[in-house]
DNA sequence: CCAGACGTTGTT
DNA sequence: GTCTGG
DNA sequence: CCAGACGTTGTT
DNA sequence: GTCTGG
């Protein structure tokens, strides 16, 4: 699953990769947690990409309490198209999260937090949905959430979901707003390969998501 | 018809 | 908003 | 995801 | 134990 990661990249690489028409003024994450403001990128209908700061925890148009997006931090790509708090975003609303890598606990034994990244050190991207609630004083408040999927064969012994991440070669299908069958997205939902991916034992340090720093992506001595 | 839910995770 | 359950 | 709180009253 | 906050 994917309830903390990092974005550790330079604007010129971030810019590189997802194609932005302008240099993006981002600053290193070590430990992103669930309803901090991460910055996200979406294309509107002309097809031009930008990249914006949402909450994590996606609160739907509906909410009356937006408390619930602190639960909606991850949606099931087996059910993202049916859930009502889903449904309608997956289909317009569909957004990349950039990162360096992301976090899991494992929960045999001892709580051991693992960090995992792309094995030759290329950012990652992360399937989302977006929405935007509007509060009672009118003001709008746009959050997102990140796609899970069955873990791969490296994951699998820490935990058995993983996020979606995208190849770059779909990111141009995943952001287009004027797709919306399911049927045309569906094959993008598989585990990444594990051998495109590493992993490595982290300082408990990560735990609190008060500790963001270079120290919580170093390799645990044990 | 209205009321109430609307989500994921892990653990047993 | 929209669906499910009563 | 994990950490940390978990309550009410009245007063300024 | 369970919910809220980051």
């Amino acid at each position: 699953m994917c309830g903390r990661f990092t974005i550790i990249l330079p604007p010129e690489v971030l810019a590189e990769i997802f194609g932005l028409p302008e240099l993006p003024r981002i600053e290193a994450r070590y430990n992103i947690a669930p309803t901090q403001e991460v910055v996200v990128i979406r294309q509107n209908a002309e097809g031009v990409r930008q990249l914006v700061t949402m909450k994590w925890g996606l609160i739907p148009a509906w909410a009356k309490d937006p408390h619930i997006g602190n639960k909606l931090i991850n949606a099931r790509c087996e059910s993202v198209h049916e859930k009502p708090a889903f449904r309608q975003a997956i289909r317009t609303r569909r957004c990349i999260i950039p990162a360096s890598g992301f976090y899991d606990w494992t929960h045999t034994d001892k709580k051991i937090p693992f960090y995992v990244s792309m094995a030759d050190g290329s950012p990652m991207a992360f399937a989302g949905i977006w929405d935007s609630w509007k509060a009672p004083d009118g003001s709008r408040l746009e959050s997102f959430t990140i796609l899970t999927t069955n873990a791969n064969s490296l994951i699998a012994p820490i935990h058995d979901r993983m996020p979606v991440i995208l190849h770059p070669a779909e990111f141009d299908l995943w952001l287009d707003r004027d797709i919306t069958e399911p049927e045309k997205l569906t094959h993008l939902y598989h585990p990444y390969p594990s051998d495109l991916l590493r992993a490595w034992p982290v300082s408990s340090l990560v735990n609190s998501p008060r500790n963001e720093t270079p120290a919580c992506i170093e390799q645990a001595v044990s």
